[in-house]
DNA sequence: GGCATATAGTTGTTTATGCAACTAAACAAA
DNA sequence: TTTGTTTAGTTGCATAAACAACTATATGCC
């Protein structure tokens, strides 16, 4: 008997990720409010780039937990907006890597405040140790379920 | 200077909610495995009108934390797979109550047994405690940014 | 009553997701 | 070299989300 049967009541909210959906429209309201008119997926496909310029379509689907055709669009809109380049692999033919814009690079700095920012804003009045409790869970959820 | 202050590698997977995304997933699978072929989306407010037939539309997006739209054309799908049906209200003719079919009525138990038997997938190896913990600070995320 | 305003819901457009089917290149075995 | 399999990426289709603009009804105030 599983230790952690959920009452009726309280599953719901924690499948459909209320939380998450908040922080990601909060950010959203935060970029356009600084005047940067770039989607959240958008801007985590960058995140991952600026971590390491030059990732293949497929290291970006498992880093960012999407599959290919939504990164092949992620990247399709993110060329359209002049912030990412495709460079055909030497190696091998069939691989994509992905390089950052100048454009992309000077956005760094700026929307890793806004999402720094934002999350202060969403974790006011909790505690170091409540964040940190909560993290290792969400890990344990997405490693067990991946 | 907020205590809360994540490290660069660590905002980023604690905003774009990997671990919900990682649970709708299977929820979604266990679905189709079991022959139901609604969303998970369409479950969600399914789910509502379970705990309180008859809703407005109005009541179905403060539920679900969903715009108008959304829930415009859920109800929408909803309807043609013959799950709910638009009530115009008597009191205020503005207002659609939404009210479950038989169909509807009888997937009830069966899929609220697979939310239950994807949460319990999702948590294994989590304590009870730490599962407390983890809502508490979604809840709390959810109150200051909603 | 008449007018301004608020509320409930719909529609259009763009972006994103999930799934299946597809192309092209790489690789492995004979 | 050919044949079969795997891997990287694209395309088509249905569903869903965010945002803005819209219609219709209700409400509050004069």
């Amino acid at each position: 008997m599983p230790n952690n049967q959920f009452k009726k009541g309280e599953l719901y909210s924690f499948i459909t990720g209320k939380a998450s959906t908040a922080i990601a429209r909060r950010l959203q309201k935060n970029f356009k409010q600084a005047g940067i008119d770039i989607t959240i997926e958008q801007w985590s496909v960058l995140y991952h780039l600026w971590k390491e310029d030059g990732m293949s379509q497929q290291q970006l689907c498992d880093a960012t937990f999407r599959d290919k055709p939504s990164i092949t669009r992620l990247v399709d809109n993110l060329e359209k907006l002049k912030l990412v380049k495709r460079v055909p692999s030497k190696e091998d033919r069939r691989m994509n890597m992905v390089y950052l814009t100048k454009d992309a690079e000077q956005l760094q700095e700026q929307t890793m405040e806004l999402a720094n920012q934002t999350l202060n804003e969403a974790l006011e009045g909790v505690t170091h140790g409540q964040v940190e409790i909560a993290k290792e869970v969400l890990q344990m959820v997405y490693d067990n379920l991946k």
